[in-house]
DNA sequence: TTGTAAGCGTTATCAT
DNA sequence: ATGATAACGCTTACAA
């Protein structure tokens, strides 16, 4: 690891064998003797031996690391989505490589370039609100480099992903404030061009129909950047706020989306839900405090981060080229407000 | 990075020349004539040459990348520190191999073993709850292996840390309550073995004396396991509850503390700051919006990041052993609750 | 200025 | 059952 660390080489001399003789008995090959074996073991006990896994990646041609590429490390859905990540590679004997594309597809192709340079074995990437072009994360797939999608995907690469089950979740959610009372329901939602969005949105917009209610698109703001300037959000609010049929209710397609809109709300002393009606997508914190208060969808990120690394897993594995791939589409839950509010 | 990826060799064919001239062209060798250069620029540029790092590593001896354990990735003030992490080490082209403890020595040893066993350059460690026992750190460094503590420190290693000035912190928060008129202030803080909780500890009490109040330790509640377990905290809330004399307000030491009390709190129906009087350290998202109704001491989390990352990496780079260490203490910031309370 | 060869730690192939 | 050797991709004395 540092200072001159035990090697295969060190152990032979030792025992006055071969190198090869220590590589197999180490390997508990068949063609070892019993009592070499006992030898070498414990001799490598004994002088702490070590493979060395970059000698190792450098012969297997694999680096026994994934890449990850998520937009913010510490946006709480992702933080717990890496969770998940870490906690299963960890126990395959896999790194983890983490990159922030903090939503721009200039840096998203930066990480992705500074991964493959890394010899990553396998992707798992969110790819980033900027991202329309998959020609770059195209690319590495046909050169064969094993990736699976995570919450935002595409369909045009053809390989595994793990989402959950947006139109479900909106549609769950919607259906919440409508059953609460609320008739004109507006949405804060992330960029059009992201898959979850869609999907969301098209929850929202079976609520309502369901409930014989007509969806306005006026009342359907997007936050390109999904509300990481927080300016962002605040218009949104503002634009709901001014439109000529003010709407009753927000559903938010997103943590920073819903944290974001209770904030502005805040400020402008607008209380939810007294004043206005307010569910939306939520891992963070203020989800579990908030709890009674607010109703919330709770996405299962820390699961979808261990499915997705066994399904790259997998996928970096398998000794023939798999011709079928999954869509794994978790649920999420739906987090009633109890009817007392709080009274922080 | 996968299916045969064009290494030296093959740019030394295409030229008709050797290995090692290629080799030298490409880091720009003063002993090799502008043309040769060129044209293995060109050549390298033309087959898409990316150096095998690698080969790069079992040569220098050296994995250019860097080893993180903290307790917990989804923990917001440790995911902010791993952005910053993140942010300096692929700036300057360092992976980083994070590892959480969960709070649990015997996970950290293991962790710090794989760390070790993936033989990274240096190493970025906050020391678990349970970790009283530095000998498999001390180990490590003597092994000449460099380590910047974060947050978390210990005095038995001579190396560089970065902390926050923890005793202002909890002194300003405890200062507040007084100053907010609340007399009988109790506190529920993380394991009394970590370095952490007796500064801010220090800073509670000093805080009462500096305003007549004299402490009283019956008043202080820990949480081994610093809220990890929702129980430990519910539990420590229940006592200060059934204390003789009840405590009209709390100091929580950190973010899962203050979220957990909170979170007990409003189960039980009692109001902040109505019945109760709050102040904790706390880097999520609630801080920030419940700032209007919750004063939080808030870390600068991904600053502590960056710059132990910072440090670990001169310490890496640095070519004589480095013989003066230093501790960074960064300010924490009081975020003061605004006179009207939200209205959720 | 360029080429040859050894070496980083390991394993696989081929002998013995 | 064991040893010698080459190879993985790259750098660097040492030669030429």
């Amino acid at each position: 690891m540092k200072f001159e660390a035990v090697t295969i080489k060190d152990i032979a001399k030792a025992l006055g064998i071969s190198t090869s003789t220590v590589s197999r008995a180490l390997r508990d090959s068949h063609e070892i003797s019993q009592e070499t074996k006992q030898l070498v073991l414990e001799c490598a006990e004994r002088l702490n031996y070590r493979p060395n896994p970059i000698a190792l990646s450098l012969k297997e041609k694999r680096s026994r690391s994934i890449g990850v590429v998520v937009c913010e490390i510490s946006n709480t859905f992702f933080s717990q989505i890496i969770n998940g990540i870490e906690s299963i590679s960890y126990d395959r004997g896999y790194n983890v490589i983490i990159s922030q594309s903090l939503e721009s597809y200039e840096r998203e192709v930066m990480n992705l370039q500074y991964l493959s340079s890394r010899s990553v074995d396998g992707l798992l990437i969110s790819v980033s609100t900027e991202t329309n072009d998959m020609s770059h994360l195209k690319a590495l797939h046909e050169k064969g480099l094993p990736i699976v999608f995570l919450d935002r995907i595409t369909d045009e690469i053809n390989t595994h992903s793990v989402i959950i089950d947006n139109f479900k979740g909106a549609y769950e959610a919607t259906e919440h404030l409508v059953l609460s009372g609320y008739k004109n329901i507006a949405a804060i939602a992330n960029s059009e061009f992201l898959s979850i969005t869609n999907e969301r949105l098209a929850g929202y917009r079976e609520a309502l129909l369901a409930h014989g209610i007509t969806p306005d698109d006026t009342y359907i703001k997007h936050c390109f950047y999904g509300g990481m300037d927080f300016n962002e959000v605040e218009e949104a609010v503002n634009k709901l706020f001014t439109h000529k049929n003010r709407p009753d209710a927000i559903f938010t397609t997103s943590d920073k989306l819903t944290t974001g809109c209770l904030k502005t709300l805040h400020r402008r002393g607008v209380r939810v839900p007294d004043d206005i009606g307010l569910v939306g997508f939520s891992n963070s914190d203020i989800a579990e405090l908030l709890n009674p208060a607010l109703t919330v969808v709770r996405q299962p990120a820390r699961e979808m981060g261990q499915q997705a690394t066994e399904l790259l897993l997998q996928l970096i594995e398998s000794k023939r080229p798999v011709k079928q791939f999954e869509k794994r589409v978790l649920s999420p839950e739906l987090h009633i407000r109890a009817s007392t509010l709080p009274k922080w």
